[in-house]
DNA sequence: CGGTATCCACGAAGATACTG
DNA sequence: CAGTATCTTCGTGGATACCG
């Protein structure tokens, strides 16, 4: 599974009791990878771009509900990170297209897994949250 | 002319890869899973949470820079999507254990391997940043 | 100890208009 | 087509004080 050169987990104390702490470290990695992908459209670009490259209007259309601006803001800083390539040629009318860099699909997979968490067990979520809004509602 | 606008959801692309266009329960499921983890502080709850059942108190020292106010509101969260489970023992003083869930640890394992991927690329990630910024500032 | 309640600042993000 | 610029709203989260 995490076959990767670097344990998170490694870092993280696991006395026997109650209290593992995270180093710096750890909190800096999550909050890194937070910023880059845990905002409101950053996966979704990532995962229209799973097929291969596609223009900025295309992504425009097919994210539904994203504005200019965020779609503008997003991508570079998907560019900035690396995790997105931007082409531009030089036709009449403009052509741009964005793909996935290789840091961008390494990271693709790991985010499909998370949407399949999301998809398998959203049922059950969904229950628990309405069993505790309803126990919530009852102790009001 | 290749593609309309009138066309656009029926000339979906289903390639065999991961997924092409954002069916709008995809992108649901995404924005649930990121409105449950994606935000500042789960994520690092959930990770202390690994070992086993932790008290309110020790979390509040073992996350850095968290807020008891922000840690109250996200446990509360995680236990309404059923990702925690909170134990409140009749002592004096008082004392209460949160503890990961079935559901939770299952997360957990998902939420690990992308920390994994960003504690292995971050190296990778920054330099992208800083030639990126480089760059921007040159054309400045 | 384990929380709530209230106030406030700040950044994220939408709407709109304009440009190379 | 592929953006940029500006304005404004709105939610998130920090600080602080208080309660069972």
């Amino acid at each position: 599974m995490r076959q990767g050169r670097t344990d998170v987990r490694a870092d993280v104390r696991r006395t026997p009791g109650p209290c593992a702490r995270w180093a710096d470290r750890d909190a800096d990695f999550i909050r890194e990878i937070l910023d880059l992908v845990g905002d409101k459209w950053s996966v979704l670009i990532i995962g229209t771009l799973a097929d291969g490259p596609v223009r900025y209007s295309d992504l425009a259309r097919d994210i539904p509900g994203i504005s200019q601006r965020m779609l503008t803001l997003t991508l570079k800083q998907l560019r900035r990170s690396g995790l997105v390539g931007r082409t531009a040629y030089a036709e009449v009318p403009p052509r741009v297209e964005y793909a996935l860099t290789a840091l961008g699909t390494s990271l693709l997979s790991t985010v499909l897994e998370l949407a399949a968490w999301s998809a398998d067990r959203h049922a059950e979520i969904r229950d628990h949250q309405r069993a505790y809004d309803t126990a919530a509602a009852d102790t009001d």
